[in-house]
DNA sequence: AAAGCGCTTTGATCCATGTCAATTGATATA
DNA sequence: TATATCAATTGACATGGATCAAAGCGCTTT
């Protein structure tokens, strides 16, 4: 573990500063400590579609260790000022083998991944772009906070639901006219939550299914 | 391991069977010896979002074991006459934890799940309906075999793609229009396999980021 | 052979989003 | 204070797929 500690660095970057690309040979994985990371897939025209918006405190592409001949599926660039710790995978690797706790709670972590993508793909099928918008708005909120700042550019928060700016900007309008949501700048401000999680739910689960 | 193996049951579906359903509490998993397993996602409207379709030799749903509080994300039920091997998770995660090398295969499983799901996001949100096709067919082609069965239903398919059958059916006949594809019945005869892949790469990714 | 039943195909139409283009605003640069 | 830049908004328009409805086509059942 020491090893481990030892091995690891830290990395600071300033916004959209890029931290692996889609593509490259895997062998580190990272520790979010400050400001968010953007995960992400591109096209070859150009699109991109961001899979993952990561916060301070989480770690991403620790799955990647486990692949015989590990590429990162996504690049990863920096959103304002970041930093993070970065691990290299076969050092991490040799300590799993000693501690099958360690394991079990990898297993956890990456069963509840496996989960959420799974979510992800349910949502970007059976439901439509308003309903995403809403539900990315009410896990954003933090717990009975009805105003918060998104600090995140719209612009990736709309390729995060995977819809355009212009259409991220009409749904939001359209929520505003119903007197749900007010967003000034980065400024959100919920009205009505129950609408919203309405709105969220219109093509939404059962609660217990989810 | 014996215990495991003891209490492991063999089940018997015939088509359309359900083994468990969207919700359920998850204290099994399985392996697939014969036939296939279907598990999908409902909609309240009673929309159906196939997620995967799984063959024998497989299993399944052996990544909930980690999660608290586990409950199926999918449903599940047989297409055409199927067995399955259950599993007791709470067995299995018994015998993980003597040992390691089974700990790590499992998390190597897991990792490669992981990457078929971004992938699978990566291709609702970036590819148009039919690439999904194309590369659907093409990933079903058994190693430069042009002549094969598809022995699922069309719609299943269809829904596995997230592509409407009538959607389905016309994006064939587009392609056989094409002299790319003939299909009759479930017969598929691939005509021009490198236009197909074309066809599945318009907006795919450089092979080397895959 | 006829009748019934699902699946697939086809045609006609509709609509949610995407695309393109122009405008405004906000921030940084000179 | 002008100016370049980039994000956000708005409008007009295009379009991929969905939806609705009606045949066709294998099946099995009788």
């Amino acid at each position: 573990m020491e090893r481990v500690v030892r091995r690891a660095k830290r990395v600071s970057l300033g916004d959209g500063e890029s931290l692996f690309q889609q593509g490259d040979t895997a062998t580190r994985f990272y520790l979010v400590v400050k400001g968010h990371m953007k995960l992400f897939r591109l096209a070859p025209d150009g699109n991109e579609k961001v899979i993952e918006l990561v916060d301070a405190g989480h770690t991403f592409a620790e799955a990647l260790m486990f692949l015989e001949q590990p590429r990162y599926p996504v690049g990863a660039v920096a959103l304002g000022d970041t930093e993070v710790i970065s691990v290299d995978a076969s050092d991490f690797a040799a300590i799993l083998r000693d501690s099958i706790d360690l394991c079990m709670a990898l297993l956890g972590d990456m069963s509840f991944r496996l989960r959420s993508l799974i979510r992800e793909i349910d949502d970007l099928s059976l439901h439509s772009a308003t309903c995403r918008v809403a539900a990315f708005i009410l896990a954003r909120a933090p717990d009975h906070q009805d105003n918060f700042d998104l600090d995140i550019p719209k612009h990736v928060i709309a390729s995060r639901i995977s819809v355009k700016p212009e259409t991220f900007s009409r749904i939001i309008k359209s929520l505003r006219s119903k007197n749900i949501l007010e967003i000034r700048g980065s400024k959100v401000h919920v009205l009505d939550r129950d609408a919203l999680e309405d709105a969220a739910d219109v093509c939404g689960l059962p609660v217990e299914a989810t």
